[in-house]
DNA sequence: CGGTATCCTTGCCGATACTG
DNA sequence: CAGTATCGGCAAGGATACCG
């Protein structure tokens, strides 16, 4: 039984957890990454480890609360490590994981389309006023 | 001006962080696609279009208000359509639109993420609560 | 069927103060 | 430097009732 590859284990665990039922723990965890503070930090992170001062000085905006608690969070399910260096003052890094490492492709390409897109949402929502291009009504009516 | 009050340091920075995110609408935008049931409205929408009530019992869980809520931000953002038929009863099918599908993938990408990594998530909190493997604590003291 | 309108509770999140 | 603790506002979101 333990020749299974990891793609199989897998695509076994996708039979298992399925997002459509609601009582499923990966509902918790899609909720959990569908957080505006964690695709940030996880590009924050991408090109190696950095302190929480930096961190909490590129992310622009976040309170040191949401910081921490986001990042805890995310040390939680192991999506990056917490490293303190015993020293005086003390240094805190964070880094990823090899199980965050393969979700930020994901997070980068969450980013990648916000950015790339912002122009044509700007436009529907322009015409979302004046008279929307993305509402339809079909009189079937004999 | 080296007198400067905590307050009113507080206050400039809050200045400039504003005008940060106006000129970077793109956080507003993540934000916005950073929702728990847009992920799961677009992968339902995914093998074509689907009415209202198809959608409500596909996405277990949501609300009505919810589910309408987010199905008119995502319209007022052109990423889907909603299409009426005047007939009685009426039907509404809501459309991803090709702003929509260029999205798609993405959000397909992140719900597999969670659903394949659910496991390896889950152990990760159960060792962090007998001691966790992802926090370090190095002493660097002579 | 596919909503809208209303009330009301939960908890998110920011602000502030304090600690090792 | 890197947090923890606490308070409070306010908006997200659930429950319910009603409408075209």
């Amino acid at each position: 039984m333990a020749t299974q590859t990891a793609a199989e284990r897998r695509a076994e665990a996708k039979r298992k957890y399925n997002a459509y039922v609601a009582e499923c723990p990966t509902r918790q965890l899609l909720d959990a990454i569908s957080d505006k503070w964690v695709s940030l930090i996880f590009t924050a992170l991408a090109d190696g480890p950095l302190r929480y001062g930096e961190l909490s000085r590129t992310i622009a905006g976040v309170t040191q609360k949401m910081l921490t608690q986001t990042l805890r969070r995310l040390q939680r399910d192991g999506l990056l490590t917490r490293t303190v260096t015993a020293d005086v003052p003390v240094q805190v890094e964070y880094r990823l994981t090899a199980l965050g490492a393969s979700l930020l492709p994901v997070m980068r390409a969450l980013q990648d389309w916000a950015e790339s897109h912002m122009d044509e949402v700007l436009v529907a929502r322009r015409g979302h006023r004046t008279g929307g291009s993305a509402e339809h009504v079909v009189d079937v009516a004999a």
